[in-house]
DNA sequence: GCCGTTTTCGGCCCGACTGTTTTCAGTCG
């Protein structure tokens, strides 16, 4: 039993609670489900502190129940409330459109339990039978269905971003259009995003919904209104655009920001305070006392003003009261790049094309970082293309340019590139690119003796996962953590989109374990450069400031860092 | 079922849109 596992059970009892109509319970269980997901460690470790109630939303009778999940692997609370309603809660419930009741509804009617049955019964013409659903609804389930087929349900930031970016251009292009900005998961640059969401100010709501409506990229209007509208688009994502008036532009744009439970903790605030806070304002009464602009919504609540990425509720709120906030590394301090990759091994572009761009994008410098040793896929360089890699390097002058290479970590920990070679360059990238089934102990060893190799500046994508496919190898993170800042060795957040490694919530446990940390693209080609902000966010999701990333160094101080 | 610098009992976030309704329930964010 997980942590996930757990939540999800507790998430499944809230959604039976809620088909019977139970009131607030269903509230409770999805909060614990909430903070048991979001948790940084095995919730069994903390079961044997005894310290089950600590977690927020976790009160005496939900404890027992964890405790009872952990010893036993299952609940009987849980699987008597599962006898009433055997339906695959999860399957459906994915599906658009299909809330507690109506799952309910289907079940005690039509015995519908899972996804299958379901798509039958709405191609039979069965559903618009019942009472409270129609012709309209039996399509739209039809339809959502095929969606969820064809589709996850999630997608990259970093390929989302720049589609976004581009509504919100051509929006900020009508005249009447007086505000715009992208909220929602995409603010808080979020590693996957499941909708697009825009808020603005217009004076002319009716034309400005046209517009939205009738975008090229538009593959289906989903909802028309005046103030609201929701598209999908036909990259398979859905955008919605909400319009509110000037004053309430702040607190509109707090409220589409997130997440859900910063915002229920900032409407408790609000509500201790005898106040009222919704997207159009903070009320006292009948009268609006703040909601032109967030900084001023926080101010109100007694609040420092929190930046986007950090709210999600994980002591962010706690920290404003307290005026303990992290001093966030910004989007402007990185100054360079630590990994990437040329022409010499599966790069498209030529060592100096790299640094063109790099210092068009405002570097300072830049890691040139090949893959060398026999990974024989990816064109490992030869010694002899060392050199001569080195060589054209050297005759870069616009930008500082740092000669390193990709290694890989064996099988057993030892590095593939032998150390005559290594001492000579700048930046060594060493990482596991194969044996990712190993167990977590072999692993951790591997990457421990990667580590005492005497070159080794950074550990590259450490975890190994690709996002929305492969979970990644589990490793003793504290090990690692605890060698890398004896060693002085960084960990890199790397900056390509479907990796994004570490996450944020790693990145967090690093900084507070005093781990140095490097942000590098693992660019491909030169555009691919311009993904280093999302590294930048995993960073700021993770509570870093400047001195926790190396990229933010001096050269100098870099140059002395990367001597050991 | 959880929780408390106004509470150990009495509250629990708030509003828009749609479909199937003739006054509103359900879903979503």
């Amino acid at each position: 039993m997980n942590n996930q596992q757990i939540a999800q059970i507790f998430y499944e009892i809230a959604e039976i609670l809620e088909m019977q109509d139970v009131k607030f319970k269903p509230f409770a269980y999805r909060k614990a489900a909430q903070s048991i997901e979001a948790l940084t460690r095995d919730i069994k470790e903390i079961y044997k502190e005894g310290k089950l109630r600590d977690i927020p939303g976790v009160g005496e009778s939900i404890s027992k129940k964890i405790e009872e999940l952990i010893k036993t692997g299952k609940l009987k609370a849980y699987e008597k409330l599962k006898k009433k309603m055997p339906v695959n809660l999860q399957e459906l419930g994915s599906i658009q459109g299909m809330g507690p009741k109506t799952i309910k509804k289907l079940y005690q009617k039509l015995k519908i339990k899972n996804l299958k049955e379901l798509e039958r019964a709405a191609k039979l013409g069965k559903i618009r039978k019942l009472e409270g659903l129609g012709e309209k609804r039996e399509e739209e389930i039809l339809e959502n269905i095929g969606f969820k087929k064809k589709t996850g349900k999630r997608f990259l930031l970093g390929l989302i971003l720049p589609e976004a970016e581009a509504i919100k251009n051509a929006l900020n292009q009508l005249k009447e259009v007086k505000k715009i900005e992208l909220t929602g998961s995409l603010r808080r640059m979020k590693e996957t995003i499941g909708d697009v969401d825009i808020l603005a100010v217009s004076a002319d709501p009716g034309k400005t919904m046209d517009f939205f409506a009738k975008m090229n990229d538009v593959e289906k209007v989903l909802v028309k209104g005046l103030t609201k509208s929701s598209i999908r688009l036909r990259s398979g994502i859905n955008a919605d655009i909400r319009l509110v008036p000037l004053n309430s532009f702040g607190s509109a744009l707090q409220y589409m920001t997130g997440n859900k439970s910063h915002n229920i903790k900032l409407r408790n605030i609000a509500k201790d305070k005898g106040l009222k806070l919704s997207e159009y304002g903070i009320f006292k009464g009948n009268k609006q006392v703040s909601g032109k602009t967030e900084e001023e919504v926080y101010r109100k609540l007694g609040l420092r003003y929190i930046e986007p990425e950090l709210r999600e509720d994980t002591g962010e709120i706690d920290a404003a009261k307290k005026n303990k906030l992290p001093d966030l590394i910004n989007y402007n301090d990185v100054k360079g790049d630590l990994q990437m990759h040329t022409n010499y091994s599966d790069g498209n572009n030529t060592v100096l094309e790299m640094a063109q761009y790099a210092k068009k994008i405002g570097h300072k410098f830049i890691a040139i970082t090949d893959h060398a040793g026999n990974l024989k896929i990816a064109g490992g360089m030869t010694a002899r293309e060392i050199t001569a890699q080195g060589k054209e390097i050297n005759k870069i002058k616009s930008i500082k340019v740092f000669h390193g290479i990709e290694a890989n970590i064996q099988k057993n920990g030892a590095i593939d590139v032998p150390d005559n070679i290594l001492k000579d360059i700048d930046v060594v990238i060493a990482a596991i690119h194969s044996g990712f089934k190993q167990d977590k102990t072999t692993i951790t060893n591997r990457l421990l003796t990667a580590m005492d190799n005497k070159h080794v500046n950074i550990i590259a994508h450490p975890t190994g996962r690709l996002l929305l496919k492969r979970k990644g190898y589990e490793f003793d993170l504290q090990k690692v953590f605890d060698k890398a800042r004896e060693r002085g060795i960084a960990l890199e957040i790397n900056a390509f989109p479907d990796r994004l490694d570490l996450d944020s919530d790693k990145v967090r446990l690093a900084v507070e374990n005093k781990v140095k940390l490097s942000i590098g693209t693992d660019a491909h080609s030169k555009e691919q450069l311009d993904f280093y902000r999302l590294g930048i966010a995993v960073a700021r999701r993770g509570w870093a400031n400047k001195n926790d990333i190396i990229n933010a160094y001096s050269i100098d101080k870099l140059e002395k860092f990367l001597k050991r």
